[in-house]
RNA sequence: GCGACCAUCGUAUAAUGGUUAUUACGCUGCUCUGUGGAAGCGGAUAUACGGGUUCAAUUCCCGUUGGUCGCCCCA
């Protein structure tokens, strides 16, 4: 290594190191993430970073593939991209194996994914997702069942009904408001729903004043819709719509769940253009915090891509950062405990009865360290208590001719003198 | 890809175109040879990188890198 160039210690551009602090973050979220879907049944498939990326070209169109994502051509002249996003890839995977999967299909998975653009709040070069997914389910009743998995992982974060909000639209009524109600041709339609999107994010002035500019004296008759609280004001205006009587399912089904904090949201729209059917998006409604956490929707369409026949599909990712965001604001951090039990520090002269005493621990389940240095025994002990390890024991002449040692429980100062035995079956207790 | 702001010990900060760059917490050693948290006394550690202006740059200017926040985009 030449002297004058040193080599950068920090993370590469837009990703992050998980020191173990971090690490046990993420690990929460995974095992929450993992735990509720597995709950509803659903089954972990994972697939390589790579795809050709031509997947990606199929879906998503040239621009974002020629600057938003991580791609070279390997050795074998081969287009690659790194994953920026997983839902192609289980599409992809759903249609390879479609004669021999058995539907209804239920996948989950916590893939990281990767996108070339500038770093931002909530948005990295890096980052994990949860994306559940079921197919070869055409009805509402698939719906219903994914939105209640969504609610289920808020819930199970420790959140309250009051911290979040679904938003539900589907793609099918809006597009029957803009083409029927409104009478706009395809170009029109897709500039306002473009703009719908980002309405939120606007003054209300600004957002009426472009909206007129796409719709000329159409304005009314889309101010009469945009507002709407409920599907029943809608009344009339959207009857023949396929949307309308999704939706109206849907909002059946969740109140027969027990589940009362979404709205019918008609400006809702998400960027994709894939979907088809119903969209949603779990909101937080802390004014700390008050954005999209996660989303997702129904997409009939994707398999076909492949040149076989269509299996239709609905789910939603949920990205770790904005999951850990949201945690944050609620104050639903899990305290941070490290996966140690026990701290063992010797005397001098007795660094191998520690070891052994460890060995025997470990072989029972518990998770034992040993000092490895010749620091006095005040130094290890501190070691112990800055790693925020749970308990200590010393090593010493009097252990070693008793058979006793002295448990330690740094958090309450307290010693109690048991045998190795004892020691296992408190510390097993602990981990449960 | 475009724009704005920012960069001082591990963290949070102070200061200055001119001797040893401040303080707190943290870290480390000792007081204290079988037990962390307290106290006292010591110690180490920083002007992101490269260039320019200047007698002199951590300070002013430019570039690079990185960060933060918008735009674009949004799995």
């Amino acid at each position: 290594m030449s002297a004058n160039k040193k080599l950068s210690i920090e993370a590469y551009k837009g990703t992050r190191d998980f020191y173990p602090k971090e690490q046990f973050v993420q690990n929460y979220i995974f095992s929450v993430w993992r735990k509720v879907a597995q709950s509803f049944g659903y089954l972990e498939y994972n697939a390589s970073l790579l795809e050709e990326t031509e997947l990606y070209r199929a879906k998503s169109g040239e621009e974002i593939v020629s600057e938003q994502t991580y791609s070279f051509t390997d050795r074998g002249g081969r287009d690659v991209t790194i994953r920026p996003e997983m839902t192609p890839t289980v599409a992809r995977m759903v249609a390879q194996k479609r004669k021999e999967l058995t539907f209804p299909l239920r996948w989950f998975s916590i893939p990281n994914l990767f996108r070339y653009e500038r770093p931002q709040k909530g948005r990295l070069r890096e980052h994990w997702q949860l994306n559940v997914d079921i197919f070869g389910v055409e009805s509402a009743q698939a719906d219903i069942e994914i939105i209640k998995v969504a609610h289920g992982i808020m819930k199970a974060f420790g959140a309250s009904d009051e911290d979040f909000e679904i938003r539900i639209n589907d793609r099918r009524l809006l597009n029957f408001l803009l083409h029927e109600h409104l009478g706009l041709d395809e170009s029109r339609a897709y500039k306002l729903s473009k703009l719908v999107d980002k309405m939120h994010k606007m003054k209300a002035e600004e957002f009426l004043k472009a909206a007129a500019e796409i719709l000329g004296h159409k304005a009314k008759l889309f101010e009469e819709v945009l507002y709407v609280k409920s599907l029943d004001e809608l009344g009339e205006k959207a009857p023949k719509s396929t949307g309308a009587h999704g939706l109206q399912q849907i909002f059946a089904g969740l109140k027969a769940a027990g589940i009362k904090n979404f709205v019918y949201d008609p400006s809702l729209v998400r960027g994709f253009d894939y979907y088809t059917g119903v969209v949603f998006e779990v909101f937080d409604t802390s004014p700390a915090n008050n954005r999209s956490i996660f989303g997702g929707g129904r997409y009939d369409d994707l398999v076909g891509i492949f040149g076989v026949e269509k299996v239709p599909g609905v789910g939603f990712g949920a990205g770790d950062v904005t999951a850990a965001d949201f945690l944050q604001t609620h104050g639903l951090m899990p305290e941070y405990r490290p996966d140690i039990d026990l701290y063992i520090c010797h005397l001098d002269g007795y660094l191998d009865n520690a070891n052994n005493l460890a060995d025997k621990l470990r072989k029972q389940g518990v998770r034992a360290a040993v000092d490895l240095t010749d620091k006095k025994v005040s130094q290890q002990v501190k070691t112990a208590d800055r790693e925020q390890i749970p308990f200590v024991v010393v090593v010493g002449e009097e252990e070693v001719k008793t058979g006793k040692f002295k448990l330690k429980n740094l958090k309450e100062g307290k010693e109690v003198e048991m045998s190795a035995d004892q020691i296992i079956s408190v510390l097993r207790n602990i981990n449960k």
